[in-house]
DNA sequence: CTCGTATGGTATAATGGGTA
DNA sequence: TACCCATTATACCATACGAG
């Protein structure tokens, strides 16, 4: 089966990979193996049934690739390879692509969310945008206020100031301001493409679209 | 043959940006 | 604001290969 949404993968708030990855960091702190096979990494992750061996060797290829982990020895006859972790980049897994270069995608919202978790104050999409932006990573005003929609729907946010729109003059964004109480985590809320707000720090989906769909007849949700 | 692995390909979800 | 589209990310597949 080909990847399946977000919100279906994800095991306990995390994804393949990240628990592949906490794996990893969990053999190489062992205090007797420095290095591990991808067996290993298998039996030492988290709802490792629900995980594919596959999913291990690709996750590792990109590892390998990135110089993140190194293998310590070919496998030959019987012996699988081993591996060991040389750079240990911390508790996020690393997003990498197969060669090794580094996933951009998806830290527009990341930075979003890092920045109003930081504003004291409200904002709205424009600030946002500009506050969000990095000079690797800009972030498209449309971006931001397609992110505090969501937000906005799925219950994260208060409105301070209603748009306003008035063919005279310039039209006011809407404010907005993270509610104290939604201040769930350092992982950005997901925005799915199935029309779904997915928060990895609860493991839930807060929000749904509430129209009815074929799935919903299908598997009487 | 089987088993484990390596490698390239593919399908599909998610993203980001445009535009009606 | 709501769709649409191209691009990107990534889980899984097909195939090949070497060693029992």
């Amino acid at each position: 089966m080909p990847r399946k949404p977000v919100t279906l993968s994800m095991v306990g708030g995390k994804g393949p990979r990240q628990r592949i990855w906490e794996s990893i960091r969990r053999l190489s702190a062992a205090a007797d193996a420095g290095d591990f096979t991808e067996r290993e990494i298998w039996g030492a992750a988290e709802g490792r049934d629900q995980l594919e061996m596959t999913a291990i060797v690709d996750y590792r290829r990109c590892l390998i690739a990135a110089g993140v982990l190194v293998q310590t020895s070919q496998p030959v006859k019987q012996s699988p390879g081993r591996y060991r972790l040389a750079r240990d980049e911390g508790l996020e897994a690393p997003r990498l692509r197969r060669n090794g270069e580094r996933v951009t995608q998806g830290l527009a919202q990341e930075q979003m969310w890092r920045t109003l978790r930081m504003l004291s104050g409200d904002t709205n999409a424009r600030e946002l945008a500009a506050h969000a932006s990095t000079p690797a990573i800009p972030v498209a005003e449309s971006a931001a206020g397609a992110y505090l929609r969501m937000l906005d729907l799925a219950g994260y946010l208060d409105i301070t100031a209603e748009c306003v729109r008035d063919p005279q003059r310039r039209s006011q964004q809407a404010r907005y301001r993270l509610r104290a109480d939604r201040n769930t985590g350092p992982r950005p809320p997901m925005v799915c493409r199935v029309g779904a707000v997915f928060d990895p720090n609860e493991n839930a989906v807060v929000w749904q679209q509430q129209t009815v769909t074929e799935e919903d007849c299908i598997y009487g949700n």
